[in-house]
DNA sequence: TTGTAAGCGTTATCAT
DNA sequence: ATGATAACGCTTACAA
């Protein structure tokens, strides 16, 4: 590692303008520098733009703590991650979309992706936010007690918990039934389940769907892998599955990342894939569409989702009725491509 | 898309508490609150129980705003992020290892993804943030003008640019040069260079690097394709390359993913790496090193980065003399794995 | 050890 | 159309 230090020399370091000085300045009163610059209709004209000038030229911008403290909103949101999410950087991220969401609608996105539940909701009942995105694996007392400090907050990613939280979601379960349904009705009976982490919602809610389905199917038998959402799941899962005695015929994963995973692990091996064996993955990441892989797969938007979040978070910010909490749940839709197929007869 | 509406009875809903509020209720100044809450040692350990305990059940937290005006700093910091890093998936993430060494260090991160100059510029310059930690490829004018406002700033994941910004990067011109130097010494002379947008600096450090070496070698012949930093972007090009009249015999990548969305096309092609051809990457992502890949590449480390820049920072931010801009090189190494090899005779 | 007073910079109310 | 005044909630200096 290398260090670089430069020499600078000491600049004239004036104080920060305040709205005073922008007044003292334009020869005004510090009250309607504050209306000329936030285009009060009853500032003259002459009077706007000059004071307009002269901030420039003192290149002064409003305190935000004063604005904050003076209107007792931030035009801030907080979006909660759980740091897992975070860093597994190959699966349908939900914090890009939101802070695009949010920017789109003029607030400011505060990140926050602790374990600790009271760090976090420090961080989101000091005022320093107008409302919370909850998009964590938080089977915690987060939203309840965000409710309890009457803090706007929404839930995504999640199917609506019925008890009073605005969320939004997409029906993995549905989705996840319903590839299943898919795969029983090729006529597999070998099938090999690879799903992400226990604490993770949406891999429970996956998990019931496949099961849901394949329980109910007369002679499929059943074998579940476990691991993270990522490709070295799926490819160890792989590895266990295809060199057992008994293979699997079809191999129902969790995540796109990890039938990712297995399917490159088939191909390492000579395996074909659909010939041997059908994969499918769940999230339809961009990669999953190309055509090396063209993976047979679950779709649901985020995007969609994110806006639907914001959009439920801001109707509560607006009024100040805390009208009925309003839950929207988005589909999951089977995608049909190249990885699927009948068992060898 | 389905909405569920959820009836629920109106709150009582009483005002938010303030530190008023719990000297009230504790018989004491509200100053003494204040000092009760901060852990002063002159506080009398009774008065300073009984006031903690009336805040805890009044649920009072001291209001971000009002601290902030008073105290003149936020504990906040901006990460200035390019739309186009955070919406790539597959690339080494600065965001989540930069929110992680600031959450560590005790500041809350404010995350900031705008095209606009302007509009990125008055959201640190208003006071909401203690700092500004800039990973977008602007070669833009913000670092001059965060400067000229006084605001502690430090640009990350680019080398110095010597003109009195602190700054943390890894030496990709350098790690570049190298893994050209190998795949020279390797002998080929057919060689493709895959590269990200110019726009990007990475891309540009890169792409100097590789053609300052090869182009002092003597009968090395180089073909240039452009893209984006992904996957589709290294599919496409080996597409271009493995079906040319006269193919490469080695393909030098500017990121990891591109160099895996070529080592897949080639792999449907049949086309054997490496024996066929030479596979390289950068960045050195989780995939890269696993089993059905082994790629070649060039490892550097955005976590420490990451860390390193928030020191640079935080330094800034400590001190009020601004003490002469420090800058971090940080390598960027070779490794070796099974994507290399010498042309086929 | 604790209370009183002041002030951070802004916006809103009320005069004029 | 604009100026004077107040208040948002907090921390610090000073007084007691």
């Amino acid at each position: 590692m290398i260090r670089i230090r430069m020499h600078v020399e000491g600049p004239p370091m004036s104080r920060v303008p305040t709205s005073k000085d922008v007044a003292r300045v334009a020869g005004v009163s510090q009250p309607t520098v504050s209306r000329a610059l936030a285009g009060h209709p009853q500032v003259s004209p002459a009077t706007r733009d000059r004071v307009r000038k002269v901030a420039e030229e003192l290149g002064y911008v409003p305190l935000e703590s004063g604005r904050a403290l003076r209107r007792g909103r931030t035009r801030r949101i907080a979006v909660v991650a759980s740091p897992d999410d975070l860093l597994d950087p190959c699966q349908p991220q939900l914090v890009v979309p939101l802070h695009q969401a949010l920017t789109a609608a003029g607030y400011r996105t505060t990140l926050l992706a602790e374990a600790a539940d009271t760090a976090v909701l420090a961080q989101v009942t000091d005022g320093s936010v107008d409302g919370v995105v909850l998009a964590a694996h938080s089977g915690s007392t987060v939203p309840r007690r965000l409710a309890a400090s009457g803090v706007p907050h929404v839930l995504v990613n999640r199917l609506a918990p019925a008890d009073g939280h605005p969320s939004c979601g997409a029906d993995h379960r549905q989705g996840a039934a319903e590839i299943a349904s898919v795969v029983a009705g090729l006529g597999h009976t070998e099938v090999a389940l690879v799903l992400g982490p226990r604490r993770m919602r949406t891999s429970l809610d996956r998990e019931a769907g496949f099961r849901g389905v394949l329980a109910g199917v007369r002679a499929v038998r059943t074998r579940v892998l476990r691991g993270g959402y990522d490709h070295a799941t799926g490819v160890a899962a792989a590895q266990a599955l295809l060199g057992a005695a008994r293979r699997p015929t079809a191999i129902l994963c969790a995540s796109d990342t990890i039938a990712l995973g297995v399917l490159h692990e088939a191909r390492m091996r000579g395996v074909d894939v659909p010939g041997e064996v059908t994969v499918t993955g769940y999230d339809d990441v961009p990669m999953a569409g190309l055509e090396p892989y063209a993976l047979t797969t679950v779709r649901h938007d985020p995007g969609r989702m994110a806006a639907e979040a914001v959009r439920l978070l801001l109707a509560q910010i607006g009024t100040d009725a805390p009208a009925a909490p309003e839950s929207v749940v988005l589909p999951a839709d089977v995608v049909l491509r190249g990885t699927h197929g009948p068992p060898r007869a």
